[in-house]
DNA sequence: GGTTTAGCCTTACATGGTAAGGTTGTCAAC
DNA sequence: GTTGACAACCTTACCATGTAAGGCTAAACC
């Protein structure tokens, strides 16, 4: 086995800890499994991340990577277009959300990450406190509506559909008569659908922001 | 039929489970584990949950049960009422929030909490289109904030101020100025929590939600 | 009292993380 | 060019875990 230059390095690692979990799932997510991606042994990883417990870091600090935080428009705007871009990430890897609450050691470009929120938050003109209630409440309701997005039990229309008729009969309705009225009513109805919510609870975060920081003046 | 045996039951597999996980936390939460804490072997489990991940959905659903909606009490009163009392169960019981995303069939328990969350908002006066919009962003507030306080990485004061004394030098200084000037500024002043915060963005969500109820009237 | 069977146990296996140590190129120092 | 250190990868092996298969025992029913 001819070996010729250092081939693999920690971020190939990442890398192809990411396409295995986006292609099988965090369960099918193995050392075995990555290192086959790669050529390699499992314990040829090992050269490269410490343990799995690391390479789950390395894994949730590459998403972080992908969030946009645009900085040549207004806090809101930018809040914004950053929120989406993240759900766009985190639905993209749909394994990240889970890990957000066992990663205790934030990597590099999740500190840059929300240091560059933060920054956008202080030359909107936010004070120091404000930024800090902001950001929490902001993430807060991004992460926690990305988790019941990824918990659906449902993709799409027709699944939804079929997922509802499988769960509602009549015992459903005579006991969960407010869950069955607002399936029937707006859950089931053409054209409904989840992530719409997002945009609704976003605008509803952001005015009260905007309020908030108009008072503080 | 019924039988008159002392046995095991479902019940107090599932509560055991948790008993487990509060104490030893998830990556601790074997099949192996539960049966000792019950006096008997691992496989014995099986006669009263089908797998491992069956028994995650029944612990899931056992926390939900703690949730609080009082009924007697106005909408905002009771949602925030409601949320207090989640956060509380999820903050006594850390590694439900992560198992959350993974959870795709609610349990009986779930169902009728999201039911009864419904009807205060129905009779509350929201309509049903914004009472689907009034829940996710509760909920998705409520998941998140959980979600990122189980996920900090101290506990207490004490603990926080060490870590970021460990974390903070000249370079993360120069590298993340506005993440420094929060830890200094916000972060690390004698009495801050972060869990204040979450009344600040209870109430903005729900300030929000009824300037929403009143304007679609 | 004999049969059935619910409820628990024993065994065994496949899978997965990773410790220990081996092998083979590459390169610096001679 | 030879040597020796080291880096990158591999082989083996061990232990923990979920769970399939089937065994044992006593309660319940005939």
């Amino acid at each position: 086995m001819p070996r010729s230059r250092p081939a693999l390095d920690r971020r190939q690692v990442i890398t192809a800890a990411v396409a295995v979990a986006d292609d099988s799932g965090l369960a099918k997510l193995t050392m075995r499994a990555v290192a086959e991606r790669l050529g390699v042994e499992a314990m040829s990883l090992y050269h490269h991340v410490a343990n799995k417990d690391e390479m789950l870091d390395g894994m949730v600090d590459h998403v972080f990577e992908e969030f946009e935080v645009p900085v040549d428009v207004g806090w809101r705007d930018a809040m914004a277009h950053r929120a989406t871009s993240a759900r766009r990430s985190l639905r993209h890897h749909p394994w990240a959300i889970g890990l957000l609450d066992s990663r205790t050691s934030p990597g590099p470009a999740t500190l840059a990450h929300h240091d560059a929120v933060l920054g956008v938050l202080r030359s909107g003109g936010f004070p120091v406190r404000l930024a800090a209630h902001a950001f929490a409440a902001i993430d807060s309701f991004l992460y926690g509506f990305v988790l019941q997005e990824v918990a659906l039990p449902f993709e799409g229309d027709d699944e939804l559909a079929a997922m509802a008729d499988d769960l509602r009969d009549d015992a459903f309705a005579s006991h969960f008569p407010h869950l069955d009225e607002m399936m029937t009513e707006v859950a089931l109805q053409p054209g409904y659908d989840f992530g719409d919510e997002f945009d609704f609870g976003l605008d509803l975060v952001l005015d009260g922001l905007e309020r908030a920081l108009a008072g503080q003046r």
